[in-house]
DNA sequence: CATGTAAAGATAGTAATACTATCATTTCAA
DNA sequence: TTGAAATGATAGTATTACTATCTTTACATG
């Protein structure tokens, strides 16, 4: 066994599955650095192919276009990500503490996981930073959405939404906090590293400020008045 | 007078000003319609030469690029926007009214404004609520923010967070809840609807209920406790 | 009225992108 | 050993993302 964590992905996002072959898992490594490095308008799969000593052909026989390559990724992380959560805070007392770790490891690029082998959670943290929004705001979201293509996604803002109710079942937008919060995690801490203009959270050491501020805001939300 | 309001933008953006002549003005309404309709991706000049009847070389002449010249559109939504906030926010009687004006104003697709001709607003925001975050969420941002790219929407920041600490200087966090505001308004709009599973903020008219959420989300926020 | 200049139009060309197709080679499993 | 699946090698096509050049139009000024 290459990985001992398996993620099971739609198979509208590819031709071939990736994990299944070597050369896939390749494709998914590979990719990540490249669209880390290069942004995902500049990378191509024909400069993936040189980057990785292949032929873009082969690269074509898994990926449609770099746009399913890219939520491909995407999906493989909010997948992994909601994985993370449902283990680590499965024994956690009370549901504080549970939105207080799950704000925690949104806002936190974990290290490197050892159970996936060929990710980089890291980089594909930065990738899904930058480029993740770029896979649903699209003309052909609606489309997508029907081949479920955002359903890990859905999952881990529904996974949220319950944690949250669990701590204020009376409030109205659980659902949409959910979203809010892994959206504002994202490009605040994309703000501090790059636009500090536009943000008061810079100068911290990681993301500490930005999980600061998440949690002010969800906890001034959830309390009843 | 072609235009009432004039809005001055860097001109590092075009390479002539559009605003002065013709031919300008109709790419910058021209292209409004055409990357509604076909999504920045899909939308390359040589399209919009053929839509509007002139030549590609012709509107090179103007633009470095399609994302300068989203670039350019999205920083006139920002300044138009900043200046309807300023306006209208103006002679309101207390911050908690201001407040909620400048939410709705947010969240509202004002009626196309007669003061400006060759812009139709409700087509821009709507190509702003999609396209927008694509023109900073790229491999250089730093570089164009250093060539002041975003400044109208740092001046849009600065004027709210002005705002909010109006109601309560003592908050921590005016300027990220400021930038908060404008991304969160508008992707729950886009949520709500291409992506309702994302949200509970469906079936509304317009986006009333995006505009209850921020409401409640932001005096929470800023409610000392 | 003549003339100069700025803008626009027409046309062409080039390197890169975004694919698809075909055929040969390797691998590994039955 | 044989066959299927995966990969590699090569080629080709339409479109994109530009740049260059030359002509025509418009209009402003002396």
């Amino acid at each position: 066994m290459e990985s001992v964590l398996n993620i099971k992905l739609s198979e509208k996002l590819y031709h071939r599955n990736p994990v299944e072959t070597e050369l896939g898992r390749k494709i998914i490594s590979q990719s990540i650095e490249l669209i880390h490095e290069l942004g995902i308008e500049d990378f191509t799969f024909r400069k993936l192919a040189l980057y990785m000593n292949t032929t873009e052909a082969g690269i074509y026989r898994y990926f449609e276009n770099k746009y399913r390559l890219l939520t491909y990724l995407v999906d493989w992380y909010w997948s992994w990500l909601e994985f993370q959560i449902s283990v680590r805070t499965k024994n956690l007392p009370d549901p504080e503490t549970k939105i207080k770790k799950l704000i925690h490891l949104l806002g936190t690029p974990i290290t490197d996981d050892v159970n996936t082998s060929y990710v980089d959670e890291k980089l594909l943290y930065e990738v899904v930073v930058r480029e993740g929004v770029k896979t649903y705001l699209t003309k052909n979201v609606e489309e997508d959405n029907k081949a479920n293509l955002f359903k890990p996604y859905k999952d881990l803002c529904k996974r949220i939404e319950a944690i949250l109710l669990d701590y204020n079942s009376e409030y109205k937008y659980p659902r949409t906090l959910a979203s809010t919060i892994i959206e504002t995690g994202h490009f605040q801490s994309f703000f501090s590293l790059h636009l500090p203009g536009l943000t008061d959270l810079n100068g911290g050491k990681e993301n500490t400020k930005v999980i600061r501020f998440l949690e002010d805001l969800v906890f001034s939300a959830l309390s009843k008045k």
